[in-house]
DNA sequence: GTGCACCCGTGACATCCGTCATGCGGACGT
DNA sequence: ACGTCCGCATGACGGATGTCACGGGTGCAC
């Protein structure tokens, strides 16, 4: 590779969008897409074996979120600039993938272009946010359901019943409606279903 | 344009993702992606306006979904030949799919040069199905809802009660309830929201 | 024209769910 | 040491939900 070319990593699971990506990154002189991986849990190997400048990361991969992947990747090698690209532009993911390090927020919606100018962006140092997202992170406050509850809403997202998600938790079935109960009130909903709803729109889950 | 060139439109809501695509396909030397959309109902329109060898479709798309948008192909330029790209490998998508008439249905895992060979294929008049999806499609049956319980069980999907499903399809609050116990014993499900998760897995809604 | 499937409705019943009051123990901050 | 928050639990209550039996109407196929 020559010198001077920025080092990029593409993580993604759906094969197709991934190498499309690549395709269409490639076609920028000075960005090398030198690693694809479709794992959250190979991203950071990857970074460390390559020696990444640049991760792009999806939200939503198997094995480990890219938030998660991104937490990872500020411990081995800090150096290394993140950028997220995601599906939904939810206000509970811009603030966890903040939280989390990254440099970089952007919603698959936007241009292409915008995604090679994030990157050159974030490489001199810039942070680069939608600020119409940004404004909705900040106006939503922090998650007010409590870890317990958060579990509780969580397990009921399938339709399981209540004595289900007491014997998954170990827990007892009247303290479950309890939690969901609390959940429900928190989310401003009418019940687990529309709470579950609510609470996944605002990244609470 | 080169003479000979096949005259590809793709129709995708993701921005990043159209363009990619677009960037991906351009890379083949005999594909001319001459036109992008991002809404399902600006589809036919474009296809008769650029007069197009081959429509690449999302199904998930505001306005109207790839199925439906390769239904209109199929109505106002027959010669056209689609091609269903989904994130979602559905049976009951697939299925639904065909029966709109379309050519092809890849779903975004597989890797990228499937879509380019895909597209080829299609124009020597083959059909392009995951042999995988096909069985599982074929194995599954026909929808067992009948209209009204798919309405009601949609309208149940986002954690309406049952008064709301009632006011907004027109119906009493007793026939909500005795519908939506039919969706529940036809997808052996034990509530209305398992009910709602095993008719999307099946592709029933 | 006689089934049959679908649409729409009522009433009754058992169960599940959501809410509230109340209790206890532990962790944490002041 | 005290108050506060969280986790966990129980019991009781009303309302929502799921099931069943039953009725009538329509349209379509044999």
């Amino acid at each position: 590779m020559t010198d001077g070319q920025v080092r990029v990593l593409l993580a993604e699971d759906q094969g197709m969008v991934r190498e499309a990506l690549a395709a269409l990154l490639s076609l920028e002189g000075d960005l090398d897409v030198v690693a694809q991986v479709s794992r959250g849990d190979a991203v950071a190997a990857a970074v460390v074996e390559h020696g990444i400048d640049v991760a792009v990361l999806d939200i939503e991969m198997p094995g480990m979120t890219g938030i998660d992947a991104c937490a990872e990747i500020r411990r081995v090698r800090p150096q290394t600039k993140v950028v997220i690209a995601t599906t939904f532009g939810r206000p509970g993911y811009l603030r966890r993938a903040m939280e989390s390090g990254a440099d970089a927020f952007l919603v698959k919606d936007a241009p292409a272009a915008e995604l090679a100018e994030a990157i050159r962006r974030v490489l001199r140092g810039e942070k680069v946010i939608d600020p119409t997202l940004a404004a909705a992170a900040l106006s939503e406050g922090a998650n007010p359901l409590t870890g317990r509850e958060r579990d509780v809403l969580a397990a009921a997202a399938d339709g399981s019943v209540n004595a289900d998600i007491a014997a998954r938790l170990h827990l007892s079935e009247g303290t479950v409606r309890n939690y969901l109960s609390m959940a429900i009130q928190k989310t401003a909903a009418r019940n687990r279903a529309e709470a579950v709803r609510v609470a996944r729109e605002k990244g609470w889950l």
